[in-house]
DNA sequence: CCTACCGATCGGTAGG
DNA sequence: CCTACCGATCGGTAGG
């Protein structure tokens, strides 16, 4: 019988190796070599490699909505909503930067089937996105020319996060998202400081 | 003696076939059967899989920088600048849509020698935006209370493009720059229109 | 979780 | 550019 938390330890060395060699890249022996199970044994666990991928992602699909999804609910002004999103955000990257990074980069390597349900949460998290702009536009804290660019950019930025942030950086994810929300709220050309938010 | 284009060819056929599938998850056999001809035949046109991947990522940089340079180079208020060189990004992942996939997506596979060429491209590009932004700080267009976070900000919306953009949608890559010039100088609070740059 | 193994496929080559 | 092939490795399984 299966130890407690081997499965757990096997998709964390599987994360942190689809991480850094990418899902074809990497081999079940490979997983097998940093696990200590011999690659056969892995089956004990796990019913294929692609359970290994799916499993990883879809936790990541999951983090991201559970952790937006209280502050686009919840009330207060949409500038204040807007720096939590982002703080929502980089918190799950920060906390979790091996499943994100594969949930960003590896999902496409999915077959079909479960390709699609990780495409229908990250649309889900994307209208989130959209939901809490639009709202800021509704109550006149944001003026959007056109909106579907404001949520890409605000988007790619905070997706992007993944390939630079490093835990052990000087700025904490409450820096990041303070100051990526005052570029975002007032632009180069001024920005504000030392707002109360 | 090999037609000439034959090998444009072949890296145009594996630049799809990795932007779709990955590198790793494509085979020489997968290349073989888009170009039609056959997989140990292709080794007359190249030497290795990973050539295919080096010369792909390396002239995917190389425009990236070719088309940045000047903008950096020339002259013309820092508005204007960035916006070019906003418009010089987009073009290049417009105009090249598989190569720049490839060059963001693919190039940590290559061994660690071409990686390092690769990086070093990249370090230079980052650099040159750098320069962009810091001159606009000095000529007092840009106040940035925290220029390596705006840099990241910028870098990540403009590298996320390859990702949603869509040469068959209802924005030229001029008009996707406008907007994101727009957004990124004056913020989400008060977006300027109707701008002459 | 191990031993022992399988058929399929991989990147690549020899010889024309 | 084709024919014919190679050794290595792949994801996965049978039987304990």
């Amino acid at each position: 019988m299966p130890r407690t938390g081997r499965r757990e330890q096997i998709l964390e060395i599987a994360s942190r190796l689809f991480r850094r060699k990418g899902y074809h890249g990497t081999t079940i022996r490979d997983i097998s070599e940093a696990s200590g199970i011999l690659s056969g044994s892995l089956y004990a666990h796990i019913r294929s490699k692609e359970d290994l991928l799916f499993e990883i992602t879809d936790r990541g699909a999951e983090l991201f909505l559970q952790s937006l999804r209280p502050v686009v609910m919840g009330g207060g002004p949409p500038e204040v909503k807007l720096k939590k999103a982002l703080v929502a955000h980089i918190r799950v990257i920060t906390d979790n930067l091996e499943a994100a990074t594969v949930f960003f980069h590896e999902w496409k390597s999915l077959t079909e089937e479960r390709r699609r349900i990780i495409q229908g949460k990250r649309d889900e998290y994307e209208s989130m996105w959209a939901r809490l702009l639009a709202e800021g536009e509704e109550q006149g804290s944001f003026r959007l020319s056109d909106p579907k660019s404001a949520r890409l950019l605000i988007l790619s930025a905070a997706n992007g996060m993944y390939q630079w942030y490093r835990p052990e950086g000087e700025l904490s994810p409450e820096e990041v998202a303070e100051r990526f929300t005052s570029i975002l709220l007032s632009g180069l050309h001024g920005e504000e400081r030392g707002e109360t938010m």
